[in-house]
RNA sequence: GCGGAUGGCCGGACGGCCGCGAAGGCGACUUCGAGGAAAGUCCGGACUCCAGGGAGAAAUGGCGGCGGGUAACGCCCGCCCGGGGCAACCCGAGGGAAAGCGCCACAGAAAUCAGACCGCCCGCGGCUCCGGUCGCGGGCAAGGGUGAAACGGUGGGGUAAGAGCCCACCGCGCUGCCGGCAACGGGAGCGGCACGGCAAGCCCCGCCAGGAGCAAGGCCAAAUAGGGAUCGCGCGGGGCUCCGGCCCCAGGGCCUCUCCCGCCCGAGCGGUCCGGGUUGGCUGCUCGAGCCUGCCGGCGACGGCAGGCCCAGACGAAUGGCCGUCGGCGCCCUGCAAAGGGCGUCACAGAAUCCGGCUUACAGGCCAUCCGCGCGC
């Protein structure tokens, strides 16, 4: 999954985040809360790779026990794949938190609209800056 | 048919679109990709590193009927004993209480080499309505009552009343006999009853066990300094010499202790602590006490032989997302019924070095064997 991402969007391809470093810096940048999940996101600075999207998900002991967090993890990993090509932004980290019951019981489309209008208004606040 | 006991199995199926991981291929692509518990991490191992090897001891922890299976086990199988059930069958930390210490509450007269409350019997005396009753002395422990448990139980003889006082059976102890590999069982003789329970209290006996764990460990690349503090022991002797050293002996060090062996140091060695570093990649990493089928041996756990098969290896961590058809279950509707339709629902749970077990969780369903009762023949 690191590897090639073999769905390039408009704003290319799609890489995962690996290290806790960068989920630390993504969690003090930009986040927006959804019933489904919540979306934090982070524009990379001067010194880290310009290119492509890079995303990340964390699903907590709350959301249950492994079963469950796989699962919220896979539906949202799924919506990831879905949306981001189109609507993320390269030169960016996104982080997608799972949240207990909802994430895994959520309508698919719906999780999907989500992810848009969070990418949106999270895009708004970096401009606002 | 109803009720029950035991053992075992499955735990959704098929397809479409879009994806993920691994292996192979230049590539198109092909093949493979979660569980019975992957879980809890409770036992037992393999493997790796650390401690120099062997023997013994101590400490600590575990195990505990007997025999067998196994790499091993606290697991499994068979059997024995005790308890429960009409039965199939189930349950049992099931060695030692005449090595010692300790504890047995409450109740009760008395709780361990105990005791006489009510009571039973005899004698004497008083009273008497002649049935008894009271007092004193003596004998006794059958009956009542307490308790988890009362110097063995039941029955008979015996006696003033009683008592293993005597007898039979049972229990207990001792001795030898027979059956069994053994746990143990059977019957015989003797004793005349004396030796209560708790060892998931200490303890004793027998057996087992070094420590840490795949974040083990190894390689590569960066990075770092070949540091500092402190403590213990010791800073001796002899020989050879080409003057660089070499050899021998004291002495010191190496598993908690002792002994033997071995190794190292021999003017340093060893212990402890501080400082520095603790990231990234590769490897370990999946062919194994492996799985399937058949035959043979065994009551069985299991073992042997032959043939076939390759069956996840991820690391912010793949095995998925969205649909369709079918299926199971529950409810409702239509229908005499067969059947049809609608809605809801389909558990517990996700590999992380790998095996053998145990324990716990689990919607729904299936199979086999056995027992009891009822009915039919």
């Amino acid at each position: 999954m690191r590897a090639a991402a073999p769905h390039p969007g408009p704003e290319g391809p799609v890489s995962v985040l690996t290290r806790r470093a960068e989920f630390l810096a993504a969690a003090r940048a930009f986040r927006q809360g959804k019933p489904g999940f919540a979306l934090q996101g982070r524009p990379r600075g001067p010194g880290e790779a310009p290119e492509g999207i890079r995303v990340g998900f964390t699903c907590s002991r709350k959301v249950g026990n492994a079963v469950a967090r796989n699962r919220a993890k896979r539906r949202l990993r799924a919506v990831a794949r879905e949306v981001l090509p189109g609507e993320g932004r390269a030169g960016w980290d996104y982080v997608l938190i799972g949240r207990p019951g909802e994430t895994a019981a959520r309508d698919f489309a719906a999780l999907c609209a989500d992810l848009r209008a969070a990418l949106a208004s999270v895009h708004a606040k970096a401009a606002a800056r």
